[in-house]
DNA sequence: ACAACATATGCCGGTCACCTATATATATAG
DNA sequence: CTATATATATAGGTGACCGGCATATGTTGT
């Protein structure tokens, strides 16, 4: 149990979970609609994400069926998992803030901007 | 040139600079107080950082000088790291906004009276 | 009939960002 | 004279992620 901050994958694969249950494959396919299509998800990144996750308790295992023929598990964002997302996004928009802040303070090559940290 | 998502600390680091150059050790601090003392960058990550970040031209050596007979090397953001920065605060925005919908929109697993509090 | 693709799960080997620890050197405080 | 702060830098190890592969069924196209 890390609290080194979440990589992307990572956070993607826990918002994917937080509205509602969801297999594997199926995640995948949401990721990429979050991401409209930026994030193509590896099967090996997935599924080695989701086994440290269930590890971590931040996911767990909502049930197991069988679809069309094709067996599926289903995972659910446990409480640990949405504490953690609830407290990631809150602190990932305080750095984004503060860098837009940054990134419109910047030292102007002739005037200079007052009131700004030393 | 990756266009992988950059970490935590390497935003960090971009924020960090954006507004007005800095320094190796200074990078450090600043970082720390931008994160309110969550993130105490190690030398090992900032200065491996530094100089992944000048070959990918995000970040240039603005200046060397000597202060107190201490060297420093002071380190500015580059365009290509300005429209970087921009760009990722832009992307995890979005990102962090999805989230935080979608814990929203929750589906519940059991319906609470609608007086009760979560 | 067969090829191609989508659905679906899972492992293996490699890369690389990050971390811990260490080394070096000067200035200041106790 | 020892510790702490300032300042840069490298070495070694860990682990998340990625590319590729394997397996199996259902669907669509030719």
């Amino acid at each position: 149990m890390s609290d080194r901050p979440l990589q992307e994958p990572t956070l993607l694969l826990l918002t994917a979970l937080a509205d509602e249950p969801r297999h594997g494959y199926g995640l995948i396919q949401e990721i990429d609609a979050i991401s409209q299509g930026r994030v193509r998800m590896r099967t090996g990144t997935l599924y080695g994400a989701l086994d440290r996750l269930l590890q971590q308790g931040l996911i767990r295992v909502e049930r197991e069926e069988v679809v069309d023929g094709r067996a599926r598990k289903v995972y659910a964002l446990a409480e640990a998992g949405r504490s953690t997302l609830a407290a990631e996004t809150e602190r990932l928009r305080a750095v984004v803030a503060e860098a837009e802040r940054r990134m419109a303070a910047r030292r102007a090559p002739a005037a200079r901007p007052k009131g700004a940290l030393a």
